[in-house]
DNA sequence: AAAACTATTTTGTCTAGGACAAAGTGTGTT
DNA sequence: AACACACTTTGTCCTAGACAAAATAGTTTT
């Protein structure tokens, strides 16, 4: 009674690859992709390497691919989609940046952690976050989507980044009275660009509340009204539906009173141009008003 | 068109208690309850209230007691049960964090954290983990389930542990190489544990290195190998699905090589008595092996 | 040229009741 | 107390069809 440990049940590739198992089934009827063996009891078994592709299928459809398109695909033409796809919109490295995407790499996490703390002493706070931060951000994404990094570099670097705003934030704040509010919306996890924008107003001594991610719109609210806040700051990574921003962010704006300032930033919301009154976009973080 | 905000779809229902489509359905079936109202289109509509007694009936489930004697209860026997249960084990609050949880309702920030910098300087690292921290998000946890407590006022207390912990991690930790993954699954979110014991390594001056919440197995596996773990620490929350937690630790077992040593800890493993060979569960923090 | 509206296609989620093995419980034996 | 056994409970998976929500393409309005 071996067991295949290359063998995945339909629940463990929904586990792994985030796609519904109804969805794998009825891709399956209608693309003919994944096609998993069976086992005596006509459960479907998939394969390691059927795994690995939707995995693959999945990274792309993340980067606003479609299925019908891409599961018609075989092997070597995702190779040559993902090659066009990733040739477009690489982003130039500075010296500084490409460093530390190394040390991610190697998963050096001292090295990391050595490289941010130089780059912090040289730029002060709005120059770090402006010019190694964000930019390195933005690099181990593509870098992810390309397959050049595993996602447990990723958490590598972002739990670094973490530690070291958060403690740098900790060091600047004053005991200033916070009126900012921060935090992202349910099925936003990117909770970084949150980090970014409270340690830019912790080194102008503003100590912002932030909440954190995923917070329910009726919890923004009490929040709001608690503490009274002037303002509240929203984020959407590139990842979010681009279709609910601007409906969420009219259903706050008429959620909150209207001397409440609804600050909003990210990739997500680099396309979106008419705002609701009373809702400013900051489209990168040096233009955000401090 | 209005569309009642009170209602839920199976998949909701399935995000907001983790109990899966098919379980939701089963029991409907066999036990008569979950009974939800049907759409036009003849799709399971669950009102509020429904989804509500689930999320009690899911922490009472977490308890360890059993689907077919919980399901067949009324709401008032639900009631007994809870009070039965929550007198028993009721957390002893000791003053401090008394105070602490005071401040927490009146979402006074400044207090909090001025609090918490007390309340470490006496105890020490170790001290302040196992006799304030950890009582205190256990207490928060309670409080919320008897609705005593906002979202995001637990937010809030996250958000400043984090900050907190984080930065007296930064302090202590030496460049000793790190030998020890810390991580939790896909699906388990509640990352406040993992930081936990980070925090108690470091006081060691031993540097974990946390690849913080839900990441996948194999890359898990990945991280281990690069960084040549002798240990891997896996940690679930009273929420994740218990039912779960066993397979999940043998998968891993599997996964891992031998001479790779699995703690795990947290609510979720509790009532967990037979483990895989090699799966060491810590009770609680202070009897982690250090 | 961006936004708004319409028509068409694509796509994910939901339905049903049956099946079965794995986990949990209880009893008897060492 | 630990183990082996039978018995019960329980969650996950199966099929194939249905349909609305989302995306795209095409057209009109601001």
């Amino acid at each position: 009674m071996v067991e295949n440990p290359d063998d995945f049940s339909i629940g463990m590739v929904e586990r792994d690859t985030g796609i519904g198992r109804d969805t794998l089934r009825v891709w399956e009827r209608r693309y003919g992709f994944p096609e998993p063996l069976r086992n005596d009891k006509g459960e479907r078994i998939y394969p390691e390497k059927q795994v690995r592709r939707l995995q693959r299928i999945r990274r792309l459809l993340d980067q606003g691919l479609r299925p019908g398109k891409l599961l018609a695909l075989n092997e070597q033409d995702l190779d040559n989609l993902e090659a066009d796809l990733y040739a477009e919109q690489a982003t130039p490295l500075n010296d500084s940046v490409a460093q530390l995407l190394e040390a991610i790499r190697q998963a050096d996490i001292y090295r990391l952690g050595t490289l941010l703390q130089q780059q912090y002493e040289q730029q002060g706070m709005r120059g770090f976050i402006l010019k190694t931060v964000a930019p390195l951000v933005k690099v181990t994404g593509e870098a992810w989507a390309q397959g050049q990094l595993q996602i447990f570099q990723e958490h590598i670097l972002s739990e670094q980044l973490r530690r070291f705003l958060k403690t740098q934030i900790a060091h600047q704040v004053t005991a200033k009275p916070a009126r900012i509010i921060l935090a992202t919306l349910p099925g936003e996890t990117h909770t970084l660009g949150l980090l970014m924008v409270e340690a830019m107003l912790a080194s102008q001594g503003v100590a912002a509340i932030n909440l954190g991610g995923e917070v329910p719109m009726d919890q923004i609210k009490n929040a709001v009204e608690q503490f009274e806040a002037e303002t509240l700051g929203i984020t959407f990574s590139a990842a979010y539906p681009y279709k609910h921003i601007r409906p969420h962010l009219n259903e706050l704006r008429d959620l909150l009173p209207a001397d409440v300032t609804i600050w909003t930033g990210g990739e997500g919301v680099h396309r979106l141009r008419k705002l609701p009154d009373g809702v400013m976009k900051f489209k990168t973080l040096d233009t955000m008003p401090l």
